[in-house]
DNA sequence: TATTATCTATCTAGTGATAGGTATTTTATT
DNA sequence: AATAAAATACCTATCACTAGATAGATAATA
């Protein structure tokens, strides 16, 4: 059946993103994921034929999704500092709450033994959401545009920063205050 | 030869933390170790019986070194302005212009596979940093130490995402963007 | 002689990948 | 509608290779 195919296609994807966000390209193997699927490690191969094709279709998924999910920045409904506020307690609850890493960040650790697909792919994203936070910053602040991409730039890299901090430290309390600057500059209850 | 144990030893080590900055934990081999080294793999075993006695071993070296390659942050005849400058500039020009990450935000990707005490070493070394940096942001803000503290968790994770970015997206000038708060904030020439 | 540092040779376990077979379902042809 | 052909999704079995690790021999040093 053509929704049988489908539905292993999606699972496969799904488990191999669970072990990518723990532990990275090298964590897991065909037949990790052969066995959390319920098929072998033959069949995986089927649908992906080669593990860089497998993260590539992972990697596309997950931008595609998250990319849908972000809110239209430009959107005169939307309060820019809501959804500023949004990115920021998404970005917590992924590595806080959860204890994983964003998908990507970890493939970014990964890049040398990537496809170039993949890589590009990665690189694709980072933009995706700097122009995302671009967008927000130039509706928070009316500032040009080289003031927004440096508040962009600078708010992407505390997250990222944050998480590795939270992780190396095994102490949650350091993301929020790597990330108080932001909470504070632009309040909620403004 | 006593000496040449040593030696041997401390190449061993050299070549493990060239992989681990490259590309982390799973990228290397006992025998690429070994072929490096210009010994087998056997030999390396004899040396460092498992890969994470190897992996902690370094990690001790890297810490110690680095640690005491940290300048006196009370020092009087230091002006804390020049240091943090230091500070942020050595990790540009390990990130941005060798290209490498910090030995320990590799591993700290690797966490899962690590052995325990490697882990403790990481924390370890987070804190260290983390309280050189209050003590500079003490000295500097003569703030009460809960804003150093904040300053410092900031900072730091600023430093490690603006590694980030600057690999994932393949564009060195967004090290400078995301770093560009703090170079402003306390200018060099105040 | 004992210790140190290296070697050769090998083990077990695991890797990504492929060949070839088998049902099952779709599609095309009569 | 019945049948032949083809595509789909899995399987078993295996390949070549690499991983970390160990046993036991050997040479050099203390």
């Amino acid at each position: 059946m053509v929704s049988d195919k489908v539905n292993t296609k999606s699972k496969i994807q799904d488990v191999a993103e669970g072990f990518i966000i723990k532990g990275g390209y090298d964590s897991f193997s065909f037949r990790d994921i052969a066995e959390a699927v319920g098929i072998k490690s033959a069949s995986v191969h089927y649908h992906y034929p080669t593990k860089g094709d497998l993260v590539a279709a992972v990697m596309a998924r997950y931008i595609s999704h998250f990319s849908s999910q972000l809110p239209d920045p430009l959107s005169v409904e939307l309060n820019p500092i809501e959804m500023l506020h949004g990115f920021i307690d998404g970005f917590k609850v992924k590595v806080v709450d959860q204890g994983n890493m964003s998908l990507c960040t970890m493939l970014t650790w990964n890049k040398s033994v990537l496809p170039d697909v993949v890589c590009e792919e990665l690189a694709s994203f980072y933009n995706i959401i700097l122009d995302w936070l671009i967008k927000i910053f130039m509706r928070l602040d009316s500032v040009n545009d080289e003031k927004a991409q440096l508040q962009a730039n600078q708010l992407f890299a505390c997250l990222h920063g944050a998480s590795i901090l939270a992780q190396g430290t095994n102490n949650a309390n350091c993301f929020d205050q790597a990330v108080a600057y932001w909470r504070m500059t632009y309040p909620l209850t403004a």
